[in-house]
DNA sequence: AACAGGATCAACCGCCTTCTG
DNA sequence: ACAGAAGGCGGTTGATCCTGT
């Protein structure tokens, strides 16, 4: 790591310049999660997301444990509530982090602190100037943050320098453009492997990718994924504005379709009997289901081996956990204490080393759970520092065959698939609502591999593979966080 | 040339967490 | 312990540019 303070640092660290990157554990549970069956009490709990700059390792095993036991809990009300209609769930327009965690959201109490207040506006609406920023303001403002900071506060800042804007526009502009040592235009091969990788691992958190890559801003890795790193890896096109703008009156499951197979987002729909899940997970489920469909390809006619499914991770809370200043992981024990404390019905965490195999080997990285280790009932811990990642070696490796990937190199190499990655399987939910990246390719090539057979089953989704099976909310809950 | 639709990206919105008094 | 302010974050939008017909 650069000093803190340089000029180096800083545009490592966007938004704090007290930020240390942070040294990203991935956990990949082996051990199986028994599928829940009866509904459990509402759980209540907070919706958290520790943000980058406070994630010390203490916490980090304090966030494992909140975020596991609730992770159990709400996969247990929500497999509950999809299935039974009671949970209303469909596209909304603006506003972010819908999805899950809104779910949860909408079912707790507002607290009442809130509902009596009502939001303060953080500036006056009727005042302020919107849209584009124009070079005066732009000089205005960078040449009073050179000379001065930001003094610590960025309400007050547009007041002193003369500028009709809102204090949070000020410090968007300035992070996510006049800061110094800011990278504009093409993202690197790296730097796509890099974002792919945490994306898979952690979901949409953009500011801890962001700190993982020097120079670019969250929005920017935001910017690149949803309009280009999604496209090439899920294979899909995203929805037009007016697919996705129609969608919003729409009955599911058009506007589950329209929202991109995703439907990410939540606000109670016309009937309240459809749901849909975040993009965010389902994203990363279609991801893992391409390399896992990437890996079987090699496995075709080649081991009778069962097919693995992902292993259901860890909430996100629990992947990204951050070490104050050395890069240090947690130590082994410390993540075995916190899982057997969260859950100790499952297996012990181990820091172990994956066996060499290539098959081994590629499940453990890409979070797949290995035969030996499924067998051994233990859990894999690969661990991605962040030196390793931002230094020019790029020498994490743990997701060599996700780089093959988005470069097209193993298909190539192995023929698996003319013409390059096919597209996504069906996913249909219960009621035959949702569809999801349906292509017919996609499945007939995954059917000529005998791995993987998408159908439905009763009252629960069932993903059968080969003489395994898994309930999709289980799978999908894992994600969607 | 005109138009429609897609792609891109800066900026906004609203929520959540943390800080402060 | 509480309320309010401020900062941070992620999702979405609008303006603009690009491309194909």
């Amino acid at each position: 790591m650069p000093e803190p303070g340089t000029p180096e640092f800083l545009s490592r660290c966007p938004r704090d310049p007290g930020y240390k990157a942070p040294h990203i554990t991935f956990l990949v549970s082996s051990q199986t999660h028994t599928p829940v069956t009866t509904p459990s009490p509402v759980v209540q709990h907070t919706s958290s997301r520790p943000s980058p700059t406070q994630l010390p390792t203490s916490i980090a095993a304090a966030s494992t444990a909140r975020s596991s036991s609730v992770f159990f809990d709400r996969a247990d009300q929500l497999i509950s509530d999809l299935f039974s209609g009671r949970l209303a769930v469909a596209v909304a327009s603006g506003g972010g982090r819908r999805g899950g965690e809104e779910v949860d959201r909408l079912r707790r109490p507002i607290p009442p602190h809130r509902a009596a207040m009502g939001r303060a506006p953080c500036c006056d609406k009727a005042t302020v100037k919107k849209g584009p920023w124009s070079p005066e303001e732009d000089a205005k403002l960078k040449a009073y943050i050179d000379e001065n900071g930001t003094g610590g506060n960025w309400i007050a800042l547009p007041q002193k320098i003369g500028l009709k804007r809102c204090g949070k526009s000020c410090r968007l502009r300035w992070l996510n453009y006049l800061r110094p040592n800011i990278k504009h235009g093409d993202f690197t091969e790296e730097e796509e492997h890099i974002i792919c990788s945490l994306y898979i691992s952690i979901g949409s958190r953009w500011s801890i990718i962001a700190a993982q890559l020097p120079g670019r801003t969250d929005n920017d890795i935001k910017n690149y994924w949803n309009t280009k790193l999604k496209k090439k890896l899920l294979g899909k096109r995203a929805p037009s504005r007016r697919l996705q703008r129609a969608s919003q009156d729409a009955p599911m499951p058009y506007s589950y379709l329209a929202a991109g197979g995703g439907g990410a987002s939540s606000s109670g729909n016309a009937n309240g009997t459809t749901a849909a899940l975040s993009s965010s997970a389902l994203e990363r489920i279609q991801l893992h289901m391409r390399l896992q469909g990437l890996y079987s390809a090699f496995g075709c006619g080649a081991s009778n081996a069962p097919p693995q499914w992902p292993k259901l991770e860890p909430p996100t809370d629990a992947v990204a956990m951050t070490t104050v200043s050395h890069g240090h992981s947690l130590a082994a024990a410390d993540v075995v204490e916190a899982e057997q404390q969260l859950n100790p019905s499952a297996g012990a965490s181990y820091d172990m080393p994956v066996p060499g195999g290539f098959e081994e080997r590629s499940a453990s990285k890409l979070g797949f759970g290995s035969a030996a280790g499924e067998a051994a009932g233990v859990a894999s811990t690969v661990e991605m520092s962040s030196g390793s990642m931002v230094g020019g070696g790029f020498g994490y490796g743990h997701v060599d065959e996700l780089y093959d990937f988005l470069y097209s190199k193993q298909l190539a190499a192995a023929g698996a698939f003319q013409g390059g990655v096919p597209p996504l399987p069906e996913l249909q939910c219960p009621d035959g609502g949702a569809v999801v990246g349906a292509d017919e390719k996609f499945s007939t090539w995954m059917a000529s591999c005998d791995h993987y057979v998408p159908t439905t089953g009763g009252q629960q989704l069932q993903l059968q593979a080969g003489g395994n099976s898994m309930n999709l909310q289980d799978f999908v809950l894992g994600y969607d966080q």
